[in-house]
DNA sequence: ACAAGTATGTTGAAATTTCAACAGATGGAG
DNA sequence: CTCCATCTGTTGAAATTTCAACATACTTGT
């Protein structure tokens, strides 16, 4: 667990926690730390909504895959980022969603009705983890609304357009890279795969962007 | 402000909140009604995100026009709940949306500020509210969940029949009454309107739905 | 270096959505 | 009751997306 500590302190769910404090406050909340390969489930649809999940190393995806066998994906988290948080706090019985390693990856999983509801030692820190929380959600709420924003647009172009745009913001430079290949890309963007390729190439002939591979650039 | 009392008891942001310190509590927040229209704008996209919204009576929109004036509806906010709360509660600069009165309503305006940093008077019911926060965050997340899966569907079909889905379920029953006119129900599922009404005949003709209005019935 | 598996780009056909235009239905105001 | 504005449903044409199939490029493990 100490070997996290640098992750921890970084991770926004944990802000203005004492270093001290930490390492006690985790045991309290039943922390265990796990390690998955890539494309293992960590979390599955359907399970209880118990654990918060925080990513100390690699990267996951949140994704739903419908009858048809579609993925959709909602979020990629990444280093010291939260998954699972907001099912786990509106105490649902069932996840909507399954949450995937991206890649080798290791997580610390929280038990989240020791976060909710205040234990018997009465621990200081349950108030400021509640105020990260409410922090984290009304954040992550501002990302779905991007997303949102993104696949509202009726065509695979503008739906591009709109995705890159976000990221050339994120990145604070017209050159960047995205963190999808071109099946997980389709997947967040909600369009067909072959359909993206071919509009990728078409905005590339017109001198609009730039890319090769996952890195991008807006002309 | 007394008059709103019944309404204020019911909404899950004061939750657990005792009504003796409800009004109290709501002099310190800079609590502030006001009475709008139809159609007004109550919140507009690109001002300063201060305030939270608590819906008294009546029901409001939150709404995004983009360029072309296409308007995408992201939810509908009835009586006793809360809406602009992510944004003031995460600090942005500038709200991403907008949010319309959709029939006469009155409103309630929070300083969101007030909430979020405690006051000289360090009243005692900060934590409460910011749990009530974290609960309300977690509960839109799951919202915006739905709306996602909705709209990711390919098909205008697969999506009204997603959101009908939905609806019944919310309603507990297998007929219910939908909060849009057409133009809006298209404006939520990301479609053309004049298609879904199209979509709308179809699945009747072929016996799957019935439907008047704003009432529909799943087979 | 090779083979096998995966990812990407390309294409054309089929299905679907969007768009524009209009007609009938509905609802309010006077 | 009538008029006017709005809403809803219908249609056909144009644009777009999806789908399936395939060729090429890239990766990975051996």
């Amino acid at each position: 667990m100490r070997k996290f500590l640098p992750v921890l302190r970084t991770c926004p769910l944990f802000a203005e926690v004492a270093e001290d404090d930490l390492l006690r406050m985790l045991q309290c909340l039943g922390a265990r730390i796990e390690s998955f390969d890539k494309k293992y489930t960590i979390l599955a649809e359907g399970n209880p909504a118990r654990y918060i999940g925080v990513v100390l190393s690699g990267s996951v995806q949140v994704v739903r895959i419908d009858y048809y066998g579609n993925r959709s994906i909602l979020t990629e988290v990444g280093q010291s980022d939260v998954f699972g948080e907001a099912f786990a706090c509106a105490e649902v019985q069932s996840m909507p969603v399954t949450v995937i390693a991206n890649e080798p990856c290791e997580i610390m999983l929280l038990e989240c009705s020791h976060i909710l509801h205040t234990c018997q030692s009465n621990c200081g820190f349950h108030q400021k983890l509640i105020f990260n929380l409410m922090k984290d959600l009304a954040t992550k709420t501002l990302l779905f609304h991007q997303k949102i924003e993104i696949t509202s647009k009726r065509s695979t172009r503008e739906k591009l357009m709109t995705y890159l745009m976000f990221q050339a913001k994120k990145a604070g430079s017209s050159r960047f890279e995205i963190p999808f290949d071109r099946q997980e890309l389709a997947d967040y963007l909600e369009v067909d795969r072959s359909g993206l390729s071919a509009e990728i190439s078409k905005l590339r002939k017109e001198g609009v962007i730039e890319s090769e591979k996952n890195t991008f650039a807006l002309l």
